[in-house]
DNA sequence: ATAGCCTTGAAA
DNA sequence: TTTCAAGGCTAT
């Protein structure tokens, strides 16, 4: 059975609109795009702690490997061409508008997943939240500072010189205590008050008790329940990361509060992906929590990063003798505000993109919600789905990346053309592997294979026939995409021996995403300009690296880079793009694994 | 979406 | 059995 109209798939594009959200009357000028000049330093700093021109020697090896990595096209150019803007010529202005939006997840995600529980949908009704916030903890340690993430895609830092007063952000929020907002910067004072039990540690209201690790009001305990349950991510309304948290305040902005919620030790792990209610939690789970049943402290002795306190629970983060000063651009401010004698200042630029990855990670397509979220669609039309799906994605990502304003538009897009094939295996390595970086695992009750072809040719065929509404014969399946998954397999088994870390993954990425290859025109400026971006990732990757003795290798990793170009290639030969994110494990499991554990 | 009050249910 | 921290419900 031939199914050319499986295909369907459009090539990334990145359109260069100026959508001015319509919500957020003032706009944030977030100069998300230059903290490039400081990772370099960065780099440098932490080279001279950790004193070794021997690693800054490995460091050039590693880039020079990567240099010679896969010298040609993974593909030939006729058919790369025609598969890649076959599509794109004519999907252009669907996907432009698609992506044009400014895509608020907040409709599609508020969803209730309440009827996926009750309707009994065993297969889907769980999935991990963990993976999405799992790395907020640490990051927001280190740099507390900036939301407005998401308002900073196109906007082009304009010297705000002019409305440099601050009446026009009062203006935007009328309801605002009419004080002057010069002077009533938080002055965060730490958390005296969050050792209070009958306090809550966000927002000061009445604590009503113990909730997910700190003693919380209600309202926060439901906010970050609902936050969690829902995924969803906020954006700081100040712009700065910054909002006051009071009772009356606390819900003017989300991102702080939420924030603040996981500075003050609120364990997403607690937030139940079943719903069960009542019961107690394991040990797990109680392991990471801040308080003890009896309302102790917990001693913070064996918690956190091995290499210095991050200053996690100290009682006094130094972010507070920070102040506004000048009304100058503020924003650029708190973002080099970073913490003054961070322990790891590498790590700066990784959690950048772990921060990223957070939001916009590829894989969490929500396993088999596709199929179900659009019963009236074609068959075809619902594989188009998860390419469109996948192309939004990546598209969103590029644009929130550190460097996004480095380059051209076009540049953009010539990378995502070149390199989407081989981000979407990349990702789907990672996810396959999960956290515990192992392709076998246990879900509730079933057993996960990911590392045997059968298993996943099995998986593929039952996923498919769900999408398709049909059987489709293990047979066919076989003989269409018999090769491919044991590409797939063999690429996820690979990847799994390389045991790499969520931070190495997000490195990873960027550097693959940033493989330039312009055969035409080597001494193009822009050409060079990704190289050097590239570079700093790699350096910051091999930083990371370094870090631990067991991790893996640079050149172990740079390794399986060819046999990612190659299965890439193939997927684009094949055509049948959707089939990694079929094999995918679903997003699932891990705080039953972890408990099992311990016991 | 929020938050006060209610129901649960495994651990203590 | 009692606790008490999870989730649920629902008027705002
Ligand atoms: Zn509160
Ligand atoms: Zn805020």
């Amino acid at each position: 059975m031939e199914r050319p109209e499986l295909a369907v798939f459009r090539a990334p594009v990145i359109h260069t609109k100026h959508e001015t959200p319509p919500e957020i009357p003032r706009p944030i000028p977030l100069p998300l795009h230059q903290p490039f000049n400081d990772s370099l330093s960065l780099y440098s700093y932490y080279l001279s702690q950790l004193m070794v021109a021997q690693r800054a020697a490995a460091a050039a090896a590693a880039v020079s490997a990567l240099a010679s990595y896969p010298p040609t096209p993974i593909l030939d150019p006729q058919t790369a061409a025609a598969v890649l803007f076959s599509h794109s010529q004519q999907n252009l202005n669907i996907l432009q508008e698609k992506i044009g939006r400014h895509s608020p997840e907040w409709d599609t995600v508020s969803r209730s997943s309440r009827q996926r529980t009750l309707s009994g949908g065993t297969e889907n009704s769980k999935y991990s939240w963990i993976n999405y916030y799992e790395k907020s903890l640490k990051s927001v340690n280190s740099s507390p500072v900036y939301g407005g993430i998401k308002s900073l895609v196109d906007s082009n830092n304009n010297n705000s010189n002019e409305n440099s007063t601050q009446s026009t952000s009062s203006s935007s929020s009328p309801s605002l205590p009419s004080g002057s907002n010069s002077d009533v910067w938080p002055d965060v004072k730490p958390d005296l008050e969050s050792e209070d039990p009958l306090l809550c540690a966000i927002c000061g209201d009445k604590s009503s008790g113990l909730h997910y690790g700190s003693f919380t009001c209600e309202g926060c305990k439901g906010f970050f329940k609902r936050t969690v349950q829902n995924k969803r991510v906020y954006t700081c309304v100040g712009g700065n990361g910054k909002c006051p948290m009071t009772k009356e305040l606390r819900n003017r902005c989300q991102f702080c509060r939420f924030q603040k919620c996981l500075q003050q030790g609120l364990v997403i792990q607690a937030v139940r992906e079943d719903r069960m209610p009542g019961g107690r939690n394991g040990s797990a789970i109680y392991n990471l929590y801040k308080y003890r049943k009896t309302g102790k402290k917990v001693s913070m002795a064996g918690q956190g990063s091995s290499s210095s306190s991050s200053s996690t629970t100290t009682p006094s983060p130094p972010q507070s003798d920070w102040r506004p000063s000048g009304a100058g651009g503020s924003s650029l401010v708190s973002l080099l505000q970073t913490p003054s004698v961070s322990s790891a200042p590498s790590m700066n630029l990784i959690q950048k993109l772990v921060e990223i990855d957070r939001l916009e990670d590829l894989i969490d397509l929500k396993g088999l919600s596709i199929p179900e979220a659009s019963l009236e669609a074609s068959p075809s039309e619902k594989l188009g789905l998860i390419g469109d799906e996948i192309v939004e994605k990546l598209v969103e990502w590029t644009k929130r990346l550190p460097f996004y304003g480095e380059l051209p538009i076009s540049v953009h897009t010539q990378l995502l053309t070149q390199r989407w094939a081989e981000l979407v295996l990349l990702s789907c390595c990672f996810f396959a592997v999960g956290q515990n970086n192992t392709l076998t695992a246990r879900t509730t009750g079933e057993i996960v294979n990911l590392d045997n072809p059968e298993f996943n040719l099995r998986l593929l065929q039952r996923r498919l026939s769900i999408v398709m509404g049909k059987q489709i014969s293990l047979e066919n399946v076989t003989s269409e995409a018999g090769e491919l998954v044991n590409k797939i397999t063999s690429l996820m088994g690979s990847f799994a021996k390389l045991q790499i870390s969520g931070e190495a993954y997000v490195c990873l990425k960027a550097i693959t995403l940033l493989h330039f290859v312009n055969a035409e025109n080597p001494e193009n400026s822009n050409f060079k300009k990704v190289a050097l971006i590239q570079d700093q990732f790699v350096k910051a990757l091999q930083i990371h690296l370094s870090q631990s003795e067991s991790g893996p290798r640079l050149s172990d990793i740079f390794a399986w880079l060819p046999g990612l170009h190659s299965t890439s290639s193939f997927l684009l030969n094949s055509k049948m793009f959707y089939v990694p994110f079929l094999i995918c494990r679903e997003p699932t499991l891990h705080p039953l694994k972890v408990e099992i554990t311990q016991h």
